[in-house]
DNA sequence: ATCCTTTATGCGATTTAGTTGCGAAATAAT
DNA sequence: ATTATTTCGCAACTAAATCGCATAAAGGAT
């Protein structure tokens, strides 16, 4: 399944921008948000925010808001959970399966809030 | 324990602005945003903020980003999860216990995103 | 290949939640 | 009451994200 197939497969025309962006996307192994990318990319920060909103809509990423403030954004292939550090701001991602037993809710993604490893041993 | 004594046992003043604050977030069974309440306060919004962050600072509340850009904050006391719906922004909270297995790492709340009932019947 | 309709882009202006600087006012200890 | 310290209100500011609009590019039709 490459970048071409997905983009068709969801009636959007393949452009320059979102090729940047989805190679961004796949390349990485952690969610990202516009501040991490804006110096790799070549488009307006419109552009860019455009097509991240095309690709919510047609179910390609997911996002989260951070607590620096920052939307992330990540490929929605193998969905997983997300631990952000109160005090560093950063962002791992948690592989582990987590059961939660709430009914008539579609549960999307699962944050977790708290304090690193790092930022536990200074305090 | 009333509100002085909390506020006494942080050393922080007890003024107005503060007892406002606080009894709407003892009033309140769900986390309440600044526009939530700006319409029933008489402080101004930085009176407001600069008081949250005090409260943080000293435990006395718990703070997440929503998905419609503001924060949230609730008293400390009784920890408990929250469920956001990604598509009406309303807010649940979550009281079953969640078990989630990572080493070295301290957990101070767990967001749960996806659908809420009521959305998921109108799609 | 060229035309044509639709969709996407770039730029600048705008929005909005939250923050900051500073002088005035309130708090509580002496 | 006087004083040092903390807090408040106001206005200006910040920064992530959005919007309007004219131009450009995509991709199907001819």
């Amino acid at each position: 399944m490459n970048l071409e197939n997905i983009i068709n497969e969801k009636n959007l025309k393949l452009t320059n921008a979102r090729k940047e962006i989805l190679n961004i996307l796949v390349e990485s192994n952690k969610p990202i948000s516009y501040d991490d990318v804006k110096d790799d990319i070549s488009m307006d920060k419109a552009t860019f925010y455009r097509n991240i909103i095309k690709f919510e809509e047609n179910g390609l990423i997911s996002t989260f808001e951070s607590n620096d403030k920052k939307r992330y954004y990540e490929l929605l292939e193998n969905k997983h959970s997300h631990f952000i550090c109160t005090k560093c701001s950063n962002i791992e991602c948690i592989h582990e399966k987590i059961d939660v037993n709430i009914k008539n809710h579609k549960i999307e993604t699962i944050i977790i809030k708290g304090l690193c490893s790092s930022c536990i041993n200074e305090s």
